[in-house]
DNA sequence: AGGTTTGTAAAGTAAATACTGTACAAACTA
DNA sequence: TAGTTTGTACAGTATTTACTTTACAAACCT
């Protein structure tokens, strides 16, 4: 097959990029490459399949695809008469960046809204002690503004997220450059 | 100082979520407790009182406070007759967050442009070639049907980031719900 | 100048994470 | 039914990362 080498050589260099670059994805290199190389295949994988691309331990397939798989980025296909697990990567990578935000950022912004929300009722039950010294008083205070605010940017946060879960981000980002 | 306790626990809450969730500016826990740390103090800060505040060593704040400038999540701010560095939370967590997609992806985007259109350039020198043989012509022919769709891609998150940095985002999604 | 103070580089240590090999349960095969 | 195959839990090892201690250069102060 002459040319295959000069093909493989442009593929590594993307799949190479990917994993360097694939922790904004919150996952390891080794998870970049094992997506690339999903990426360069049109056939769906099995983890033997991969184990035998990559010459790492199907345990770590198996770990390394779910982790993908839970980011949306790998997804699971059937096919008759196969048993063995089949893999194969999303092809709406626009769709694949939505989905990121959607599992990293909404739990997060879960976590602090309610932390915030605790925390600001906590503040003003103490503003409202008579046993409370003044000087905390004023600290609480000052406090609950701040708490205030970012309580508002997690709002737009999540507002921000159902822009992209809804898609309303490619009427002001088009998908095709005009 | 009756109530600093109620205080400090509603403060605390809210540092620890935010250290829990930090990972995804890609900083460690540790940055994160610095971080809410240095929000609810009033006053800017200089590298022994956060050795002070959080008990570790003073290289760690270096280092610690270094990853958050870069991320423009923290500042250094200028003193007259003090001699120490202070640094003070960035105040707007909306640019905080759009600082923190430019800083991060920019690089990653311009790697992955740079590499797909290497590659792309390679494939069709490729297509050109007589000594080729049709079965890699055939695979060269797909790679590069895929190769032009990410690169598509990546020109959107590059126009996308572009909408984040001009506060273009904010006609989209506000900064008060109405 | 000499003597401090301040921030960070460099080297070493402790802790966390990534990966492997073994073991086994669940699903399939005959 | 017993015998395979397949995916993953678990335990152990190797590598990486986070953090500390020591050391020192640069800036400041008499």
């Amino acid at each position: 097959m002459e040319g295959k080498e000069q093909l493989d050589k442009a593929r590594e260099r993307v799949i190479e990029t990917i994993a360097q670059n694939i922790h904004l994805y919150g996952v390891t290199p080794s998870a970049g490459r094992l997506y690339g190389m999903m990426f360069f295949h049109h056939e769906p994988l099995t983890l033997d399949d991969m184990k035998e691309e990559l010459g790492m331990s199907k345990t770590s397939m198996s770990t390394l695809v779910r982790s993908l798989s839970d980011l949306k980025m790998v997804e699971q296909v059937w096919k008759k008469g196969v048993r063995k697990d089949l893999y194969k990567v999303e092809e709406d990578w626009y769709q694949s960046f939505i989905d990121l935000f959607s599992t990293k950022w909404r739990s997060a912004i879960s976590m602090h809204i309610h932390a915030i929300k605790k925390s600001l009722s906590d503040l003003a039950k103490l503003m409202e002690d008579g046993d409370a010294s003044n000087e905390v008083k004023e600290m609480a205070k000052f406090d609950i503004e701040k708490l205030e605010y970012i309580l508002e940017y997690y709002h737009w946060l999540d507002r921000l997220i159902d822009a992209f879960e809804d898609h309303d981000i490619f009427s002001l980002v088009p998908r095709k450059e005009e």
